[in-house]
DNA sequence: AGCACGCCGACT
DNA sequence: GTCGGCGTGCTC
């Protein structure tokens, strides 16, 4: 029936919104399939993309290149996967092999180099001057003869000869040489040692050196996997004899599941209360029908939510489906793996983002091929290739980790909703403080709700007080950080050996340095924002595209030498702190101090050990995890964002807020907040310090109504920049025409400048679009993309963000 | 987005 | 005379 497939379709990860064709090599027919990756030329370049199909018609054109390469004999994408790509693309405006870049792990297991080859005419050449040895002397007939020997890497090739790159482009351009891109599998077995495990396989017939036989004997007698690094403190060279021995097939050498937990945490599985209970039936039977429900667990921080997960996890498994869990970029920590694992074991797979490339494919394969059962994931984990999927949790839904803010620009959970459509699967949204999006889609019916009312163990709420700074700068006549009532209690818990945590907004010393004389403000070269100060290394540093640059002396507009520095950031608090409290010990923890995954665990793990007294930061440290002896959390600022032109800003207040002051007491002891503002009376504060979740959405849902703000209405941000602020303006001008008159039932605020009018170089316009019909709004988006590809817009000129979080 | 090709200014 | 600037156009 189906004639043997000689060509197949790729998307491949590059801006242009069309499949490519390519022919299929005869030893490839039978084996490409939708869903593999393969590596195919493209241009000058080799990229992998996916296939989307495979079929017999030569395309029109009648130009095909063939496929260089199968990565995968097994698809990395089934049918459903590729289905909820292409609903990505086109419901976020994203090309379509972008998406799918975005979707599976592309460069886990190849990896690609820059090659130099000779050519003929090169060999000729080199061939001749070998005849004449003063030549030799010259590098550039140095390196000719090298690669006569054979193609080395341009890495290697830069670090062996001085002047290379200079080098090398001219014997390019004398046609002696040329650059090739060489795609090699990548051998996970050339890990790192401590990635490696090791075991017995066979009895050695023949002789071995020493330090081989000493190492099997080892394994022989100790059966089981061992770490290949740690063999090296026991045994000298244990090793490189590991190697040689799993070459010479006599030990299995294999790279250790980066999801195996560093520690297992053996908890005994806690009885449900019954608001607990009663949330996980109305799951469990929804779980049971095999449908797709959608339910939203609001739970108050330390309800208990985890444990409903795991419940749900546990009758999905039972039914021999498959869960998957989403959390926050800054959630999933090993404590968060350590506690799946406990309870599910080998069964789980953990998608992180501080995995290296070959670790995140390890992972994806263990799941793809139904090893792992339980996935928990940041973002991109809704898209781990789980067969059989039967639950989807997201934690955390109203967290804004979960919208990607490049392309393509999705949001993880709505994703996750789709997905379990498409699935037939149940999904649960769990947050403290929902999205209004997703309450309002209780209320419309959409969403079941499920609530814990109540902390675990009874624990009381958080008492919080609030403390207006503007009756304390008329009471003390001065300007401080700190209120009186936040020093005193700071002061007792430090004493009592108890511990405080400092929520601030703003990394950095000072906020922003200007000039006394004439009110200017230092700028970033790139970007139309302030450079903000940071003392430790005397620097100002712009926050959105890291220029860095030095104080000026004078300043530069009128020559004045009063510079000065306005606001406080977390740096000068932490200061400040060491001047009023010169006997606790301080952690700060910003973007600053933290540069990676691993150094916010250190910092988290000091202060849960009782290394400080008092910890500072920004709103990652709201975001962390319990330490049960803090008992104060004060929020230095309360009204972070409230200032803002921007609709969800009452919304992120209150939901930072809450989840700050939900960080107090949260062990045995009792715990405090407090939150110093100038804006008391807003509700976004009065609410949080009631802890008042309905109240808050009462209020706010009344305003979204009011102003049809989502989720009274779809929006979308299209942005058109350019490094010449006239082609800027201009573009979104003719965008402005082409929706003029604005279609009935849609508005177009703008084009305005963007927030950030100027960014990494570029100008940046943007219109705002809202109006209640989804429908309306695609075809307008649709409208304008095609306005872009016609007017021969380069790719990164337009951006459309569907259903952002923020305006900029 | 890359990358090659192609046409005009300041250097060995 | 060449290196190298970035405009323009294409990628199965």
């Amino acid at each position: 029936m189906n004639p043997t497939p000689r060509f197949c379709d790729v998307s491949l990860p590059v801006p242009l919104d069309q499949a490519f064709t390519y022919a299929l090599p005869e030893t490839l027919r039978h084996r490409a399939q939708a869903g593999s990756r393969v590596l195919a030329p493209f241009g000058s370049r080799q990229l992998i993309g996916v296939v989307l199909k495979v079929h017999d018609q030569p395309p029109p054109a009648g130009k095909t290149r063939e496929v260089l390469r199968l990565i995968d004999e097994t698809p990395v994408l089934d049918e459903k996967l590729i289905r909820l790509g292409a609903w990505i693309a086109q419901y976020y405006c994203a090309p379509l092999g972008e998406v799918l870049r975005g979707m599976a792990p592309l460069t886990g297991e190849v990896r690609q180099t820059e090659v130099y080859a000779i050519t003929d005419s090169g060999r000729d050449l080199a061939r001749q001057m070998s005849i004449d040895p003063k030549l030799a002397e010259d590098p550039s007939v140095a390196l000719l003869h090298l690669l006569e020997k054979r193609s080395l890497s341009a890495a290697t090739l830069k670090k062996k000869f001085e002047d290379a790159p200079r080098r090398l482009q001219a014997l390019v351009k004398k046609g002696l040489i040329e650059l090739e891109q060489d795609t090699t599998e990548r051998d996970p077995l050339r890990a790192a040692s401590e990635r490696l495990e090791i075991e017995f396989h066979a009895r050695p017939t023949g002789k071995l050196p020493k330090a081989e036989r000493e190492l099997i004997a080892f394994l022989e007698l100790h059966p089981g996997p061992h770490n290949l690094g740690s063999l090296d403190a026991g045994m000298k060279n244990a090793s490189t004899a590991g190697r040689a021995l799993a070459r010479k097939e006599l030990a299995k050498l294999s790279l250790i599941n980066a999801a195996k937990p560093l520690y297992a945490l053996e908890r005994e599985v806690p009885v449900l209360n019954s608001a607990q209970q009663s949330a996980f039936d109305t799951i469990g039977a929804a779980i049971a029908k095999g449908e797709f429900a959608a339910f939203l667990l609001q739970g108050v921080t330390g309800s208990g939510k985890t444990e409903v997960y795991l419940r749900a996890i546990e009758a999905t498994l039972a039914l021999g489906r498959s869960a998957l869990l989403l959390v926050p970029e800054i959630g999933l920590t090993p404590q968060v793996a350590g506690q799946f694992s406990s309870r599910f074991g080998d069964r789980v797979a953990i998608l992180h983002s501080a995995f290296t490339d070959g670790e995140r494919a390890q992972q994806w394969r263990r799941i793809r091929e139904g090893q792992a059962q339980v996935v928990v994931g940041t973002r991109s984990g809704v898209f781990a290739p789980v067969p059989k999927l039967g639950l989807l949790l997201v934690d955390e839904e109203h967290d804004s980790s979960y919208k990607q803010e490049e392309t393509p620009r999705y949001n993880g959970r709505d994703v996750a909703i789709v997905r379990a459509q498409m699935e037939q699967a149940v999904v649960v949204l769990g947050s403290a403080t929902p999205s209004l999006e997703s309450k309002h889609n209780v209320e419309r019916g959409k969403y079941q709700w499920l609530e814990l009312p109540e902390r675990i163990e009874k624990r009381p709420m958080p008492d919080v007080e609030v403390v207006d700074m503007r009756v304390e700068f008329l009471e003390t006549k001065k300007s401080a950080t700190f209120s009186r009532r936040l020093v005193e209690l700071i002061d007792q818990r430090v004493n009592d050996g108890e511990q405080v945590m400092l929520l601030l907004n703003r990394r950095g010393f000072s906020t922003s340095v200007a000039c006394r004389s004439c009110g200017e403000r230092v700028t970033c070269v790139n970007c139309a924002v302030a450079l903000t100060f940071h003392r430790r290394d005397r620097r100002m540093l712009c926050h959105y595209c890291s220029h860095a640059e030095r104080v000026p002396e004078k300043c530069p507009k009128c020559g004045s030498e009063h510079i000065y520095f306005l606001g406080t950031g977390a740096e000068k608090v932490e200061d400040e702190l060491h001047g009023l409290f010169p006997r606790a010990r301080v952690a700060r923890m910003d973007r600053d101090t933290v540069t990676t995954k691993r150094h916010y665990e250190t910092i988290l793990q000091g202060f849960r050990e009782k290394s400080f007294d008092i910890l500072v930061g920004t709103q990652m440290i709201a975001k962390g995890h319990d330490i049960p002896n803090v008992t104060l959390v004060g929020i230095v600022s309360g009204d972070i964002g409230l200032g803002l032109p921007d609709f969800r800003a009452a919304e992120r207040t209150f939901q930072l807020l809450t989840q700050a002051a939900g960080r107090a007491g949260r062990g045995s002891l009792p715990g405090q907040v407090v939150i110093q503002t100038i804006n008391p009376e807003h509700y976004a504060i009065e609410c949080a310090a009631a802890q008042d979740y309905a109240r808050f959405y009462e209020k706010e849902i009344e305003f979204r109504r009011f102003m049809r703000y989502p989720p009274f209405a779809a929006l979308a941000n299209v942005v058109l920049r350019h490094e010449k602020q006239e082609e800027a303006l201009r573009m979104s001008g003719e965008i402005a025409n082409l929706l003029e008159p604005p279609p009935a039932n849609m508005r177009v605020l703008g084009p305005a400048e963007a927030p950030v009018a100027r960014l990494r170089n570029e100008f940046r316009y943007q219109l705002l679009l809202k109006t209640s019909s989804r429908k309306l709004l695609a075809e307008t988006l649709l409208k304008i993309r095609h306005h872009a590809l016609e007017h021969k817009w380069s790719a990164t000129a337009l951006v459309i963000d569907v259903d952002p979080l923020s305006l900029s």
